[in-house]
DNA sequence: ACAATTTGACCCCC
DNA sequence: GGGGGTCAAATTGT
């Protein structure tokens, strides 16, 4: 797929953009995804689902704590807990069902959906090189929102050899939190914490490998900073957009975004919590907060930077999918 | 103090 | 029995 960019008329422009580039949920209102999976599997679109297993710890040295906020995660789980003997089969069943409604995408910037995550397990998983992230939708326990994920770094990138590393997630289940706690803001996310908060050198946490050598992180290699413009005026770093494939044809990861666009690997230095956050993404090993819509202060959208684009002699002149 | 993350144990399914 | 998913106390961060 081809998608020319002329002198057309902004609105235009901006909807053929969009349309490539922001998918626009990834639970809700998305188009449903399509996609192999690692196992090669065929992942079907998000249907609803919800992971039922309630149970307390058997013989753990920890005491059950029917009062956390964990614990009432899944909107029933404020009920009592039903003895196990008779939730097996519930168990099984809901299991079986979560595993048939899932999602997922690749990309170099998991954190980059719209959703608040909370992160509730990691595991190291048999044959992967990196572990597994366990998410849940924050809203989970106020509003029951089933919706979860899992974060999985892929083998290949970012080891060093200039490619930003990329992430499986897995959605499973759809969001039935409202809207406008988590999905007011429109998709692109702009980290450009940079812009909220000027950043000087000295507090730049940017990203980088444990040895120290340059960074190759998910979204520090995707930023678009002031790469630009003839305008001088300083955008902020789109650091975090996810392509979601919406074919068979293939996967669509935010580093293709980045080359498309001709970005290059200009790390804007962002607010420290989120250089921290994502420095600490590198390798899903540290605190993850989803850094969710932060509103830039100067009201940069990635309209904007789009019209920039479109209305500056850029040297994207087109996209190849 | 509160909230979020970490992490090892637990549970279920294959 | 083992792998994957989840729980929840402990830990860490704000």
């Amino acid at each position: 797929m081809t998608l020319l960019i002329g002198r057309q008329g902004d609105d235009e422009l901006l909807a053929q953009l969009r349309e490539l580039l922001l998918p626009p949920s990834p639970m809700t209102t998305m188009t449903p995804v399509v996609k192999v999976d690692q196992s090669g599997v065929i992942i079907g679109p998000p249907a609803s689902s919800r992971d039922g297993r309630r149970r307390r710890r058997r013989g753990s040295k920890r005491g059950g704590r029917d009062d956390d906020s964990m614990s009432s995660y899944n909107g029933e789980q404020q009920h009592e807990e039903p003895p196990r003997h008779s939730c097996k089969t519930r168990k099984m069943k809901q299991r079986q069902k979560k595993m048939s409604s899932t999602s997922s995408l690749v990309t170099s910037v998991p954190d980059f959906d719209g959703y608040q995550w909370r992160k509730y397990g990691q595991k190291q998983i048999e044959g992967a090189m990196y572990a597994r992230s366990y998410y849940r939708c924050t809203r989970s326990a106020e509003q029951g929102c089933p919706a979860k994920r899992t974060v999985q770094r892929n083998h290949d990138g970012g080891d060093g050899d200039g490619t930003p590393p990329k992430y499986t997630v897995v959605y499973m289940g759809e969001h039935t939190c409202t809207a406008n706690d988590s999905m007011e803001a429109p998709v692109i996310l702009e980290t450009a914490a940079a812009v909220v908060a000027p950043v000087t050198s000295t507090s730049i946490k940017r990203p980088q490998n444990h040895d120290g050598t340059a960074p190759t992180t998910s979204a520090g290699s995707c930023s678009i900073t002031s790469t630009s413009t003839a305008t001088g005026i300083e955008s902020p770093a789109i650091s975090d957009i996810t392509y979601w494939s919406s074919s068979s044809s293939g996967d669509y990861a935010v580093d293709d975004y980045c080359r498309l666009f001709g970005v290059h690997d200009s790390w804007a230095p962002p607010a420290t919590a989120a250089a921290s956050s994502l420095q600490e993404m590198e390798d899903f090993t540290g605190p993850i907060r989803s850094p969710v819509h932060i509103a830039t202060a100067d009201g940069w959208t990635i309209d904007h930077f789009l019209l920039q684009l479109a209305s500056n002699d850029q040297p994207v002149s087109h996209f190849s999918f």
